[in-house]
DNA sequence: ACCTTGTGAATTTTT
DNA sequence: TTCACAAGGT
């Protein structure tokens, strides 16, 4: 038997936590509760909600008050939503939800903090543009007063045709500012930095007059937007980071905001504290203060793990210094891990929390660390693959720090190389995780949102089980009857290729010979494309799309790239397909480090690397004898990750690192034990 | 000898 | 975007 029989005194002890949770709650004491990985967390979360809701429910009804609870993602938000079941009582949802639900009625405060920020932006970069020390403007600033003016009138108009080519060799930007280049500056360097932040300037001065003049509606109110991660201050568009401090401010500054809310709100429960943003903790700090001077009853929870914190703008340790005085409570239960497991995760945090199997019997898995060669990892996971006999009941896991290895090993290399390599993705390169590997599909990115369609439209087809409204919509499938949906079902069925771009042929050219309309309507709204249906117009949309703004002599190989994209087996296609939808059909899966957060699996395989982009001695530097106090938060970083990526372990942990371990053997073996050699002709 | 330019490669994740 | 580096210019 192995992780069936908790121990009853653990339970009971495990009771006591939660009743200490409650009596926190019932007596209004801030509260940050600190539960290690697999210790249920979440579970707590949901009593402590459960308990709420059931004890003073009805008096927050009768106050048409709530209960807030805010996470990190959207992700947490429905697995809460879904698990507590219907409450009117408690508000779940995202941090920056709730908090742009509640500060945007209040526009004009938030105009004049946008205002604000205008300034202070605006006089940073004035600044900039005197500095002495910033090279790029050294030879703007030897200009005389009337040659600056001269300067900024003439360039002034060009800000399009300037964007479009500044990335141009220098002869060609040249050529193309002929008046505005050569007679004041010497080099690229300094006439492109110079220029931009100019252009800058002007965009917020232009703003702030229109916020002063308060005539044009659309300087009238701040706008947030989810989609993009940057904001447009001059257009009045702020994104998530602007938005928390915005937050922070106005609630900082009107106490009738403090008073509203807390009066509204007086139970505050935050989830995955660690990774939320310091300037909520500040936030609920100002709130509880309000809260004890005016003698109102309110309360904020804090739930997480510090030692999961692996995102460098969560709070992390630092919530005791920003928001006093809150009463700590500790679970050291495990109910998800092994002995052997819990032990290593122990030693790794290292932080005084001990956790301890809720189980009598958790004595019965095992953990060990390899070293090898990269040339080893996949004869290292064959291997496991037999000894523990992995099926597709008993799946193996397998944790790799890059998404690269991700899509390598997931059996989509071709596809996500490709795809990296269009001027788009090149240009915008940290948009490749997003728009390619994510498992919301609103958030794919255009191309790979219509490899998606496409590819779902194909699957759904071909299995007897979806639901006719699936493949053919409402509107045209109320209109039909039995006889034409099965003609129609027939003719979307008979749009045959052994590859994508085989697939699109057959159907443009259905399309271009047949008479049904409803055929034709299918298609484009598939496609959802502004080009007209066909080769044509779909090798220019996937131009305009990948290859916006290339020179002509370049379509050629664009055009390549795009064949080569389309032509790529369809197999791989079908894998990636399923890694969007989180469909693991294989015996082997394989995550990032990153993403395999709030998971657990039976068995995993770690592979471990030294480098990991520009930071080449990652797990040296972890496991060396001392740490730098400059590198102090690295190596919390490293920490953390490597203690998030062990405790997904249920019973059976292997970690096979792949650099030289000479320097810090001892240090390795305190955590893992002994260190085994893995050799090739001798698994 | 020093500076500028062009090129290519590189992390993870969320809102 | 940011960094490192090689090639080329002054």
């Amino acid at each position: 038997m192995c992780l069936q029989n908790p121990s009853q005194e653990l339970l009971e002890s495990e009771k006591q936590v939660q009743f200490d949770i409650n009596s926190a709650i019932d007596n209004c004491e801030h509260l940050i509760f600190n539960a290690g990985a697999g210790a249920g967390k979440t579970h707590a979360l949901i009593e402590s909600l459960k308990y709420l809701i059931q004890k003073h429910g009805n008096r927050l009804k009768i106050h048409n008050q709530n209960i807030i609870c805010i996470t990190y993602t959207n992700v947490a938000t429905n697995e809460i939503k879904e698990r507590l079941g219907n409450s009117e009582l408690v508000k779940v949802s995202t941090i920056h939800k709730r908090l742009w639900e509640l500060i945007e009625p209040y526009q004009k405060q938030l105009v004049e903090i946008h205002k604000e920020n205008i300034i202070k932006h605006l006089q940073q970069l004035e600044e900039d543009l005197n500095d002495e020390n910033i090279k790029n403007y050294k030879e703007y600033q030897a200009l005389i007063k009337d040659k600056k003016d001269e300067f900024i009138q003439l360039i002034k108009d060009k800000k399009d045709i300037f964007y479009k080519n500044k990335d141009k060799k220098v002869g060609e930007l040249k050529e193309i500012f002929s008046e505005e280049f050569t007679s004041y500056f010497k080099t690229k360097g300094n006439f492109v930095a110079t220029t931009k932040t100019i252009f800058k300037i002007n965009d917020f001065r232009f703003c702030l007059e229109k916020i002063v003049e308060g005539i044009d509606k659309k300087y009238m109110s701040v706008n947030y937007l989810s989609k993009y991660n940057n904001d447009i201050l001059y257009k009045m568009i702020i994104s998530h980071d602007t938005l928390l401090d915005y937050a922070f401010q106005i609630i900082g500054r009107y106490s009738t905001l403090q008073q509203i809310l807390v009066n509204k709100y007086p139970y505050i429960l935050v989830d995955e504290y660690q990774d939320t943003h310091e300037n909520v903790v500040k936030i609920l700090n100002i709130l509880a203060d309000y809260a004890q001077s005016n003698k109102n009853k309110f309360f904020v929870g804090y739930f997480g793990d510090t030692a999961q914190n692996i995102y460098d703008d969560g709070v992390g340790e630092n919530v005791d210094t920003l928001h006093h005085g809150l009463k700590k409570i500790y679970k050291i239960h495990n109910r998800r891990s092994a002995n052997e497991v819990i032990e290593v995760i122990n030693k790794i945090r290292n932080d005084g929390i001990e956790q301890e199997s809720i189980y009598e019997d958790s004595s019965c898995g095992s953990v060990k660390f390899y070293v090898g060669s990269s040339n080893n990892i996949d004869s290292f996971i064959a291997k496991y693959k037999q000894v523990w006999a992995v099926n597709q009941g008993n799946k193996l896991h397998c944790l790799v720090l890059t998404n690269k290895l991700v899509a390598q090993y997931n059996g989509f290399e071709n596809f996500y190389n490709i795809l990296s390599s269009t001027t788009y993705y090149k240009k915008n390169w940290e948009s490749v995780t997003t728009e390619l590997l994510n498992n919301d599909i609103l958030k794919l990115g255009n191309v790979p949102s219509l490899f998606y369609r496409i590819l779902k439209f194909k699957f759904d087809l071909e299995q007897s089980k979806t639901p006719l409204t699936t493949i053919i919509n409402q509107e045209i499938y109320k209109n039909l009857n039995l006889d034409g949906v099965d003609k129609l079902l027939q003719l979307l069925k008979s749009i045959h290729g052994s590859n994508l771009q085989r697939y699109l042929i057959s159907m443009f050219e259905i399309y271009g010979s047949t008479d049904d309309e409803n055929y034709k309507k299918i298609i484009e709204n598939l496609l959802s494309i502004e080009q007209e249906i066909g080769c044509d117009g779909l090798l220019s949309y996937f131009l305009n799309e990948l290859y916006r703004d290339i020179e002509d002599d370049r379509i050629d190989d664009a055009t390549e790239n795009i064949r080569q994209l389309l032509t790529i087996d369809f197999l791989e296609y079908k894998k990636w397909f399923h890694f969007i939808n989180k469909e693991e059909k294989e015996e082997i899966v394989y995550h990032t480090y990153h993403g395999t957060k709030g998971e657990e699996y039976e068995n995993v395989i770690v592979i471990m690397q030294n480098g990991f982009g520009k930071d080449l001695t990652k797990f040296s530097d972890f496991f060396a004898d001392s740490v730098e106090l400059s590198k102090k938060k690295r190596y919390i970083n490293t920490k953390n990750l490597l203690y998030v990526a062990c405790s997904r372990a249920i019973k059976n942990l292997r970690i096979l690192y792949l650099d030289d371990i000479l320097d810090f053997k001892s240090n390795v073996e305190s955590v893992f034990g002994e260190i085994l050699e893995f050799d090739i002709t001798n698994p």
